[in-house]
DNA sequence: TTGTACGCGTTATCAA
DNA sequence: TTGATAACGCGTACAA
């Protein structure tokens, strides 16, 4: 039994009706062309026998297929499990299903999905964060896109809606300064787009409270982050940087912006486990606001995201030019905050 | 522009060809049946236009549609975001596309998506726990189904991959009482099947050390943990249970085993700000092995579930029925560990 | 108000 | 080795 048989068709309906297909189709679909018995004999035949119109032959006949595609990077990371999460629930709010394509950044995996996704007749495509250094060679599918968190390379054309990375490197600096400290950044070794925008808005509020650029310090950690499995080597060198600063600070205490949580958290448990004061030593600041931001002690002061508004503005738009209209703007950034708790 | 177009047909194929759709779909799809010089001739014009076969026609015209879909109820529950990780991983490997339905634990949605991939044809469906009360009126389509974490209820014939949740629940009840506390559940309100052996498991450790069924205590937290957000109410109560365990002490410390982690590093937090000490006076023992027993200070003693191998056995045994083969398992317990950090 | 006929793009069967 | 033809299930002109 390795073909299926549909269960009932529209002409199996159409015959207990005593009826042609296309009157069936007519009450189901139109609503209208039909007298009020047939209507009624009709959808009881429908209930009784609980035919349900075969998607993929409505998706020939029509050529839309009522589903859009969303490809994710990584669906164990928390922001894109949460990106999904909201998107999910916008396109399921506008009838749309959703065929999410986890590609664990992988180029070939993330081209091998779209081909697949074109060929079933997607209405359009969200793509959060596309594989770093090789996206340049993803072909993209001729359809409504829409890309959220990371461009796709050489095509300034397509929409793009991510949050305002640089304003949240700006808050999470000021606030560290606010607070007294000489700020540093801690960053990743690779160079992604968000990433530098947050180290952008770091160098923005230097300048923006009259500290000299050379001031600026920016240290990039090199251990690999790892998804599933956290690497030792990770923290061995976030060890050695926290306890470098501390050795070098001068009278001021210590301000780090760590470019992402993960990092942030390291950083903490590193300055606790010398008995470094935070944040009367040592302030931190991460970003992203993922879980583990909250529940550890003391709980991770951080920039969030604004998940679900990412969300809305990446679905309005995409629903929008799957419905054949023009955006006013292609390019979205969503305002993001400071979640002031115990590290600053 | 509602409608799309295929870009390049079969037909379009063979007209470049010079040859018939048939003769096109024997050289993609049978590789025998024609000639050496066509087979050259329909591959490059292939390779020139880059046709791709359109798989909703495909799937009309066969039946099937190599892709399964995968029902998950919170993707940003990371254990669930992990068993989606793998199981698209195992699939994608046996050449399958996955539709991933994130149904918020709402039964109503579930149905929806239930039928909705029904419609779509997919060839078969990996259920991972479904909504808990209501999935006994759950319509599950006639398809070859694996449910993976939590069985469908009234139908004990299809086959069902979960973690041995007993198992976990006696190692770390063992676990406790080999560090010579005495040991104390501390669970969620709500009773699912896995937190049931759990707990079960629990007795079996205190009967299998001789410790008196009288003794055991099973402390239920009321308060909802909510996804995203997480519940200051949460906090208080988890706090307040903590403090009257220590008042209640006799000579022997406290050892807890919380069903998940996040019970379990609340717990923790609410030892540590009433000076208690870990693990001497208080040891604990979480579930999930989730992201944040790793990054907690000090590091959660836990019991892992081992995802790549549901995920592995769950595929296998999907690809087994869809290829219309019998299972000689139709329930498989996957063998959990103990991985003891710094909370036991 | 209703039915007939056609086509969406493919693959499978049959005959050449 | 190849091509014409039919069929998968549906929606929709067009005719009645």
């Amino acid at each position: 039994m390795s073909h299926r048989q549909q269960a009932v068709t529209i002409s199996d309906v159409a015959r207990l009706s005593g009826v042609s297909p296309a009157t069936v189709s007519r009450v189901l679909n139109d609503g209208i062309g039909f007298s009020e018995d047939t209507g009624r004999m009709v959808l009881d035949v429908v209930a009784r026998t609980g035919y349900q119109a075969n998607g993929i032959a409505r998706a020939l006949r029509v050529l839309k297929s009522g589903t859009v595609g969303l490809v994710v990077p990584d669906i164990t990371n928390y922001f894109f499990s949460q990106v999904v999460e909201h998107v999910e629930r916008e396109l399921f709010a506008e009838r749309y299903s959703t065929i999410i394509c986890n590609t664990g950044r992988d180029a070939e995996k993330e081209n091998s999905y779209l081909k697949k996704l074109d060929s079933k007749m997607v209405d359009g495509l969200i793509l959060i964060s596309g594989n770093p250094s090789t996206s340049q060679d993803v072909e993209v599918p001729n359809l409504p896109i829409v890309c959220v968190d990371r461009e796709i390379a050489g095509s300034e054309s397509t929409t793009f809606v991510s949050s305002d990375h640089e304003q949240g490197g700006y808050l999470a600096t000021a606030e560290l300064i606010a607070k007294g400290t000489r700020p540093v950044v801690l960053t990743t070794a690779y160079e992604s787009t968000s990433s530098s925008a947050r180290i952008a808005g770091y160098r923005n509020a230097l300048r923006a409270h009259g500290i000299p650029e050379s001031d600026a310090r920016i240290i990039r950690v090199q251990a690999a982050e790892g998804g599933t499995n956290v690497s030792a080597a990770l923290d061995d060198e976030v060890s050695a940087i926290v306890a470098n600063l501390y050795a070098e600070r001068t009278e001021a205490p210590i301000g780090v912006f760590a470019t992402n949580d993960t990092l942030a958290v390291n950083a903490v448990n590193a300055a606790l486990q010398r008995g470094i004061q935070i944040p009367q030593e040592f302030a931190i600041v991460g970003f992203d606001d993922s879980l583990i931001s909250r529940v550890v002690h003391p709980p991770l002061s951080t920039i969030h995201q604004d998940v679900p508004k990412l969300a809305q503005v990446a679905c309005a738009n995409l629903i929008k030019l799957m419905a054949g209209d023009d955006l006013l703007e292609k390019r979205t950034r969503i305002p993001v905050w400071l979640e002031s708790r115990a590290t600053t």
